[in-house]
DNA sequence: CGACGCCTTGATAAATGTCAAACGTCGTGG
DNA sequence: CCACGACGTTTGACATTTATCAAGGCGTCG
């Protein structure tokens, strides 16, 4: 199925019928809370898996970060966990425990300083993308802010920052190279 | 089992062969950075089970915050998530489901405000709890900070404040009494 | 060309951290 | 029983970090 930008793929509170995976573009999963201001979950990229919710409902909406492309798995997760579809829990099993794990790494993200953070976060896009230098963003300086707990001018900064440090390049705004990994692994403590 | 305050339950990176369940005191999990931070990842109390791990080892370690007495399952996780064993499976599910939860809880959590911070985890505890007024904390200023990625300074400052707002009041520091919900409500946005 | 969205930059304000000191509590030992 | 010391907490003065407000630049698409 074909999402357009910002389009809702799924929204807070709808029942959790359905995984997901991404083919094609990114994904970001979001609660905007009463004052307007808005927290990412997570960001998915192609091949990534979401959707899964513990309880019967989810818990954030999901949104199409660039027009993307996405399978749908329809299925009762209540279903899948019978015994007798014992090929599929341990699988769903390792996507909550990797969805656990991923929201831990998000807790050890915010606790850290704003320089940390957008190191972090270069770092680990770069992992998943499997690029080996030059990572081409997805989503704007705002998604990036309300990932990291911070503000558009903060996160701005912080890259101009890192630029001038030579740790990395910025040939365009959404267009990032890794010029030197051990600058941001320093940082990152 | 027993633990002394402070002991060590299980360390990072064992590997998770049971899973706990707190009797009588509290427990938290953590982890500690190179430079020393250190990242509090939960508090349990009475009750509450810990120690489920998405991988075979474990991320963060376990500790006694007072003197605590907890249930220890030693089964191995693989083993209880056969299909044979279709009674406890869904069970280790609702457990996994509820750790995802409060880790995307302590997400929102850390995005907000250090006032905001302090009145959610008051709030929360005495909700776990089931204290209709009064909380006796069991954890230490750094303990509290840690979880919240705060300062304890900065974590006292906010209680004498909301304390001055009347919202609460501290016989002792380690006993709060929840004096008007209704401000520490409006404070958590 | 012009308008709009997005990003960057600067000046300033507010929030939080750091450092230092004082206070209280509690347990220990004289 | 009291005095002392260790520890946890609170408070204050100050430094640093981050947010806020405002302006300007840059690219894209009509």
């Amino acid at each position: 199925v074909s999402f357009a930008r910002n389009a809702a793929i799924y929204e807070e509170d709808d029942p959790a019928e359905c995984i997901y995976q991404v083919v094609s573009g990114a994904v970001r999963t979001c609660r905007t809370l009463v004052d307007g201001r808005r927290q990412i979950g997570a960001f998915y990229l192609p091949g990534e898996v979401f959707g899964l919710a513990g309880g019967a409902r989810h818990a954030f909406s999901a949104e199409a970060v660039t027009d993307a492309k996405v399978l749908v798995f329809c299925c009762d997760v209540k279903l899948a966990l019978e015994p007798s579809d014992n090929d599929v829990a341990p699988r769903m099993w390792t996507l909550m425990a990797g969805e656990l794990e991923r929201a831990q790494d998000h807790v050890y993200l915010l606790i850290k300083t704003a320089p940390e953070r957008v190191a972090s976060f270069l770092l680990e896009l770069a992992r998943r993308i499997e690029a080996s230098e030059e990572v081409e963003l997805p989503m704007s300086r705002r998604d990036i802010a309300d990932y990291l707990g911070l503000t558009i001018e903060t996160v701005s900064r912080m890259l101009t920052q890192l630029e001038k440090a030579s740790a990395i390049a910025l040939p365009t705004s959404r267009r990032i190279v890794l010029r030197d990994r051990a600058v941001l692994e320093r940082l990152i403590a």
